[in-house]
DNA sequence: ATCATTTATCGTAATATTGCAATGAAATAA
DNA sequence: TTATTTCATTGCAATATTACGATAAATGAT
């Protein structure tokens, strides 16, 4: 016990809430928020703005990555992180898609 | 260790994150949508429909209602969740502006 | 009152997440 | 080459999550 039942789901159900848990983080949101508004960044920047360690800015980063939501370039000894816009799209989406199957369904013009 | 510094971040990055980590779970995505579906359940349709366990899903219900996206009114034996109307629409608004950000702020148009 | 039904809670085990110091790896600067 | 800088990875400790059996609490039925 202890494991998530994946198999108990719906491919879409657990495409949710596996996002979902992607930006489940503050640090994750405000690293999101920080790429956002610079346009990119490197970790160190991340560091000295948020106050975590290097190490856990890292795991994040590493984090968002996998979940397809950035992605780095290396420059010298830099990496450069920034929005996956395709991605970004898809969750907006899919979130979109689930947040409105309630007031549609429930709005009586339709 | 092993706990979130949530200190270190703005209230809103808290919230998004502590919203999203509500849904962040497959089988509160299924119960969301079940609860959509048939506009109203209870517990027991619930351990029918998806294959957990009684206790799990009363869990996972508890969960839910204290991020205040559902809640439950007793009928007898019975507990009728539904979801919360205002709270889906704050989650609603709040995720929206959160991706809009990205989408805004890169429109070659703004 | 007794029993059945339904949901909540408790206790516990397994696993996952969070955070960081220490260390590695890779590029640049001296 | 020898630092220095920057980011990733490893290993560990603390805490949180997930799942479920057992049990409690509350209502309704007999």
């Amino acid at each position: 016990m202890g494991v998530t039942q994946t198999h108990l789901f719906t491919e879409e159900q657990n495409e949710i809430a596996q996002l979902a848990k992607a930006i489940a983080h503050p640090a994750r949101i405000a690293i999101l928020q920080h790429l956002i508004k610079t346009k990119s960044c490197i970790n160190g920047d991340l560091v000295l703005e948020i106050g975590l360690a290097q190490a856990t800015i890292s795991q994040h980063l590493r984090e968002l990555k996998e979940a397809g939501l950035i992605q780095g370039s290396i420059e010298g000894t830099r990496v450069n992180y920034c929005i996956h816009t395709e991605k970004w799209s898809a969750l907006k989406s899919l979130f979109q898609d689930f947040f409105e199957s309630y007031s549609d369904c429930c709005d009586p013009n339709c």
